[in-house]
RNA sequence: GAGAGCGUAGCUCAGUAGGUUAGAGCGACAGUUUGUGGCACUGUAGGCCGUGGGUUCGAGACCCAUCGUUCUCCCCA
């Protein structure tokens, strides 16, 4: 047997690490919840039909798929050959692979709203919180394995779940005691600069350069537009676009200056405006400062169509802690038209690398064990074993050492748990009916009767 | 998919211009005469130096390949 070892891009999570994580599992799910989100949770595989050309081309080769059972049916060799020769050219591989690991919660959810969209009741709100797979090649903050926790509404068109939406982040990222940005940018404005830049096939190509702003500067976002084919003179308005500066509504009116009358950016406008607007007077203090267009937004899921959504972590340097947005035709892949959807999602394996690297966890999170009972004979353990199934009945953690040991020995082993009492029930005090109770922190004990144990606040 | 760094004890690492039996700290285990721990002292265990080739009288060190891992780009949470 080799050295065990682990898939790339996976982790085990010891107690310390479960409990901080579910920390942050507990801090969202609480906030999903008070907004009247109800939870949803979806098989770890599904149909690879149901996956496949939702993400774009990047994200249909992210997708893990399963392998087949049944591959060395002697009787139907010649047809997996067959097969595997489709899967050589890129082609059809059902005959090798019909399964895949979800990518994302939101496709295996449209896919639900798709199979039960008889029995729902519209706007319906859902939240999910479960892990995804990825083929990404890992690095910082970048797992094959790891949780989201999105919460989706679907069927309906109203702007006041973007703005529920976005409080949710600024809400739970407050609660995690996480600084964030929370940027904002609508599709429909990308739309229309695609637009005035000579055609809405140009979109993508536009918006795959300029997210690249931040981090590669003006002169080669231009270079990389004019390698994807654009001119100077669209070059010169998409520079236009991304020299807009200034406060939210300064933003805004150079946006409606550069735009003129196009009808796609007036709507984009107005959303944005209406989000704004709608969150400033909701009385949250902290949401207003956090909310800031950022034109240069993209997001890479091309299912979005209206308002998008990012979130990144203030003083420090990881990517984006979530993301989501609107999908206007979610289901109409599935071949249910007309529902209208908006979402965003939680990236919890960053969040908690940010939490770890700031410091954020509160100290008080330890649920171990809270007493430990000495192993000083037969009789002596019996007698403890009883008196700790009274207190384990009150909910108080208690642990009996394994077997008789030296003091030493038991001592030491409370040491290296962290367990704050001891309880030591010897010979003398099995006599008399008392046990010592032992502060191990503050080193100091006193004897009391088991009934005074039992009432112990510890 | 492209590129870079790193693989020596359970962990963190030393190992000088290639030269005998590969080291330290921490951790683990045991003991310092079995009713009071954390400290200290003593001792013990634990390494085909990631793997496979090559160069050399001689390789942990140099070269090639391979696997693993970390990071960057792409893309993304």
């Amino acid at each position: 047997m080799a050295k065990p070892s682990l898939p790339q891009g996976t982790r085990d999570f010891n107690a310390e690490t479960v409990r901080k994580r579910n920390y942050i599992f507990n801090t969202i799910r609480s906030v999903f919840e008070v907004y009247g989100f109800q939870p949803l949770e979806t098989p770890a595989m599904e149909n690879l039909d149901t996956l496949m050309g939702k993400y774009g081309d990047e994200g249909d080769k992210l997708i893990f798929k399963i392998l087949n059972n049944g591959l060395d049916n002697v009787a139907k060799h010649q047809q997996i050959k067959d097969d595997f020769e489709k899967v050589l050219i890129g082609k059809n591989t059902k005959g090798i692979t019909e399964r895949a690991l979800r990518y994302d919660l939101t496709i295996p959810f449209a896919r639900y709203v798709a199979m039960n969209h008889g029995q729902l009741t519209f706007p319906f709100k859902r939240y999910q919180i479960q892990p995804v797979w990825r083929a990404d090649r890992p690095q910082r903050g970048r797992y094959r394995e790891f949780y989201q926790c999105d919460c989706d509404v679907v069927g309906s068109y109203s702007l006041i779940n973007e703005v529920e939406l976005a409080t949710i982040y600024a809400t739970a990222f407050e609660k995690l005691g996480i600084d964030v940005e929370i940027k904002i940018n609508s599709r429909k404005i990308l739309a229309a600069l695609a637009e005035l830049c000579g055609g809405a096939d140009k979109m993508i190509d536009i918006t795959i350069a300029i997210d690249k702003l931040d981090k590669i500067g003006i002169e080669k976002v231009k270079d990389e537009l004019l390698q994807r084919g654009l001119n100077d003179s669209q070059i010169s308005i998409i520079e236009k676009y991304l020299s807009i500066d200034g406060d939210t509504f300064q933003k805004l009116s150079a946006a409606e200056n550069l735009f003129q009358n196009n009808a796609t950016a007036k709507k984009g406008l107005e959303e944005i405006y209406f989000l704004i607007n709608y969150s400033q007077q909701s009385q949250i203090s902290n949401l207003k400062s956090q909310i800031n267009i950022d034109f240069t937004l993209a997001r890479g899921l091309n299912y979005y169509t209206g308002i998008i959504f990012e979130v990144k972590a203030k003083n420090v340097n990881m990517g984006s802690i979530g993301g989501g947005g609107r999908y206007d035709d979610l289901t109409g892949t599935f071949d249910v038209p007309n529902i209208p959807g908006v979402g965003i999602s939680f990236g919890v394996d960053r969040i908690y690398d940010v939490m770890e690297e700031l410091k954020l966890f509160p100290a008080e999170m330890q649920t171990a064990t809270q007493v430990l009972f000495f192993n000083l004979g037969e009789a002596e353990s019996r007698a403890a074993f009883g008196l700790m199934q009274q207190l384990r009945a009150k909910n108080i953690r208690c642990e009996i050492y394994h077997e008789q040991a030296k003091f030493d020995k038991q001592f030491k082993w409370a040491d290296k748990k962290q367990i704050p009492y001891a309880v030591i029930m010897g010979s003398t005090e099995l006599e008399n009916g008392t046990c010592t109770l032992k502060n191990l922190k503050e080193g100091v004990q006193e004897i009391l009767t088991n009934e005074q144990l039992l009432a112990f606040e510890f």
